[in-house]
DNA sequence: TATTGTTATACTCTATAACTATA
DNA sequence: TATAGTTATAGAGTATAACAATA
């Protein structure tokens, strides 16, 4: 009548739980490997957001992020530290802060994007090409859905 | 010659970057969800290592879990006060506490899977049939491969 | 002496709130 | 007075290390 092996009712079958915990291995796993370009994944989120739009005041980031303001502060100071973005005062308006990438940061970037390929490999290694697409497709619907960065 | 829309090299199409963002996403809303129940996605995940193999010792718990056996501590303190496990002194060995599922436990670990099965709901609503299910198998894949449950 | 669980402590991350400069 | 950025402070979460009980 239940379920085969326990009370959880398929919960390690959920794509929630899923993600969830597949996630945080991965997101832990791609942190390791950007620990010796002194970044962690936030950095890389904030980079990739400047790296797609215009540059950007810090608050607007904030709100791409989807995190506090003052955490962009800390964010952009590190990587202002690195030589990775530079911050210009707004002519028109001196309280804002926009952010732009350097030549340094699209460089960092590109580091990071192929550590990401390469752990892509180690993670898709037991799956046919064609589940890769399905799962990549698939999980870029699930992320345009969330607000997040698809392409 | 390189790629449209930046310098990521295409960063947010790897499977990294989309497993990680989306888990932390998804990890929040999961979190919003089970808040009325007083638990976190960790205490679930205690609770399901719990629902899946014999009772187990709490540094057995943590090795499983991957965090420190402090921490199992605190979680199962928690998990005590809720009536959700509970704690049985190993008359072989006294120093081992042997942690075992409530019925009450049970209860909520449903609860749980059910919350996780309405948010899959939401997520995938956009989704194909087809899609959903080779979504399913290829993160259990990959969950196997980094030796999460996935039953 | 080695091991299990626990407690004490410290560190990381992040948000909230207070503050400064500009509008 | 309102807003952008910054700084100060506080809280949650988690690990490390010291400790107690048992083997």
């Amino acid at each position: 009548m239940n379920d085969v092996k326990g009370s959880g009712g398929g919960l390690p079958q959920t794509l929630a739980f899923r993600l969830g915990t597949l996630g945080a291995v991965v997101g832990d796993r791609f942190a390791g490997r950007i620990e010796s370009y002194d970044l962690k994944p936030k950095h890389v989120g904030l980079l990739t957001a400047l790296d797609r739009g215009a540059a950007a005041s810090q608050q607007e980031l904030a709100a791409r992020l989807g995190v506090a303001p003052s955490l962009v502060v800390s964010l952009a100071d590190h990587l202002e530290r690195l030589g990775a973005v530079e911050r210009v005062r707004d002519p028109r308006d001196r309280r804002r802060q926009v952010l732009g990438l350097t030549d340094r940061g699209r460089c960092l970037l590109a580091d990071c994007a192929a550590e990401a390929r390469a752990l892509d490999e180690e993670l898709a290694a037991h799956l046919t090409a064609e589940q890769r697409e399905v799962l990549r497709k698939a999980l870029g619907i699930l992320a345009a859905e969330a607000g997040l960065p698809t392409d």
